[in-house]
DNA sequence: CGAGGGGATGTAACCGTTTACATAGACGGT
DNA sequence: ACCGTCTATGTAAACGGTTACATCCCCTCG
């Protein structure tokens, strides 16, 4: 049963296609009367317009793309979930795809997605903005997430401060009298656990030590516990501060094996303050980043773009916000501060 | 700069459109020469086939509607990869949307996403298939994610069999030893919900208990944290078995701060064995789905119904695996069980 | 009473592909 | 030499919308 068509309901409300067209796009001036007929119609024939066709002819899709490194994770989850609560009070469609973080793969995609939606979202911590933007020479409106490339380039950029937050977490662990800090690093050709490792290494320069211990992960539980275990087998720390919160938390399974007491033994500290952060035990400190916030706020930096207002500079980089929670301290004068990040 | 066409293409090559597009399609046969001579053009001009217009002349978008009840939690984050895994294996496009838990919306987003799909994956735990049908008339195939309503319907269904999960998670309780097992349950309009608690009351049954005990939540952790506090205020549990994993977990916190210990004085147990289940402490019992896999089968499912093989019964009804860890038992007869859980 | 204006609607070109059908050589067989 | 086949390519008609422009009608004003 092939679908009804503009010229089925122009047909059966005795108009022609063009009256549809505008009743349907609320636009120019048509009768009232007219307005209640071709809708009934419409309604009655279960019309929806073809996207492709609409597409051709008016040159939008009303899709944004969304490009990330992987889903995995509570993370991914709620950079999602931002975003789809923008497209979605937007009436836009969400295309969504991933780049299984090679850069090739995530130029390929881009390609493939080009003519599909209206401006593109991408998150990669591979290539700067300008690498990816050759991929698409001046195609598609594209909007970067904590491509720290980009930052300054000719795409408006969301990114993260990931060396402030590291630094605020290094220096906490400082504070709260920890000397052996370790450090878990995420995958060493990604930006923001490059940036992270700076912000560590920083902070402990500051404080005058120089004492790294570093351990390579590569953002999963899995690497975390890996990590950990060989951590412990060389120089005992006494916290150790992982470039994300999943390694973090494995990080906490494999002290709890090694019967190391949190934060008693050693202290242990994330990053991103994904949901979950919350209910390990013990919870999790780490730097917060209202991720479903970044995803709505670069969402809606697509839809300025679209709607026309592409002036302005809608960069703009968040600082993530020290929660300090259990794994790092036993000591209750901190609670008030970790009580105002449970603002969820 | 308006972006090249396959006539631009067409020109350049000194070919027609016809088999600049055979080219490109890879089909019928065109000369080597000329192939090379196509593909090198294209190339330079970077030229990629505007997707709404292909659409339109062969009725194909090479994309797969997607829509999710949420997009909250480790749940949806697995499933999502899962069908993203599928669709870039086939070189589709992924068009994800959220309805809310409302049907009405639902109905709608179906609508709207009707003619820029060939198939759509839906989950939609509160409506069943036929009702959700009717709401695109014979138009895109359709394929259910545990909408158990639609089994047995017309559209493959992909659903876990949530009352052999409940049953299965209850009975071990009982089994080792627990007297007054408490339930936390999921939504009430949810059929899914609903499974899980019949599941759990015939289990009770069958093992002559008549004492239920349960207490509201709504599938998040929030909703755990607050059913467990008040399940602990009335009569008090030596288990709770909720109704999803992120309940669970809300749960141990609760238990936590009444300073109870799990599972000596309580026993926990989820649903879903979503990633963190085992990572929080104590590591959670729970009904092992293998998530990710029934998103990747379902896709599987829409592809080959586009492909034309479109018979066969897809349906597939997913038996949840006993994952037995820590939160239910000291008992370290059940780790053989445990350590197969470990899979991955 | 005619001209002018403005509101409602129709006409038709166009968007960029795909694909059925037509055509033009080349080649082999009789 | 002619005809049929086969291969490689071109021609042009869809596909289903949007939208600039044309048209028609009715109303108002001088």
């Amino acid at each position: 049963m092939r679908s009804a068509t503009i010229r089925d309901v122009a047909r059966a409300a005795k108009v022609s296609t063009a009256t549809v067209s505008r009743v349907l796009n609320r636009s120019e001036t048509v009768a009232e009367p007219t307005v209640s007929r071709v809708l009934k119609v419409a309604n009655e024939l279960d019309y929806v317009p073809h996207g492709g066709a609409r597409s051709l002819a008016s040159k939008r899709t009303d899709t944004i793309g969304v490009l990330l490194p992987d889903l995995h994770g509570e993370f991914f989850s709620e950079l999602i979930r931002g975003i789809d609560a923008g497209t979605s009070a937007h009436g836009l469609h969400l295309l969504l795809s991933r780049s299984h973080g090679d850069p090739q793969e995530a130029a390929a995609v881009l390609r493939a997605m080009r003519s599909r939606v209206d401006a593109m979202l991408v998150m990669s911590p591979y290539a700067d903005g300008e690498e990816l933007s050759s991929a698409l020479k001046g195609g598609v409106p594209l909007v970067l997430l904590n491509s720290s490339g980009g930052v300054g380039g000719r795409h408006p950029t969301f990114a993260i401060d990931n060396h402030a937050g590291a630094f605020a977490i290094t220096a906490h662990l400082i504070e709260t009298g920890r000397r052996r800090i370790a450090f878990i690093a995420g995958p060493a050709d990604n930006i923001e656990a490059a940036e992270r490792l700076r912000g560590y290494r920083a902070a402990l320069a500051a404080a005058g030590q120089s004492v790294e211990q570093i351990a390579q992960g590569d953002f999963t539980e899995q690497s975390g516990v890996a990590a950990a275990r060989q951590l412990l087998r060389t120089a005992r720390p006494d916290a150790i501060f992982a470039a994300n919160d999943m390694m973090a938390i494995g990080c906490l399974q494999a002290l709890r094996e090694a019967e190391l007491r949190v934060p008693g033994n050693v202290a242990v500290a994330g990053f991103d303050d994904i949901p979950v952060a919350r209910f390990v035990e013990p919870a999790l400190t780490t730097a917060g980043v209202p991720i479903a916030e970044i995803g709505r706020q670069a969402l809606e930096c697509c839809v300025a773009i679209i709607r026309g207002a592409d002036a302005g500079d809608h960069n703009r980089i968040f600082t993530p916000q020290l929660v300090i929670r259990a794994s790092s301290t036993d000591n209750s004068e901190h609670r008030p501060q970790s009580l105002a990040s449970e603002r969820i």
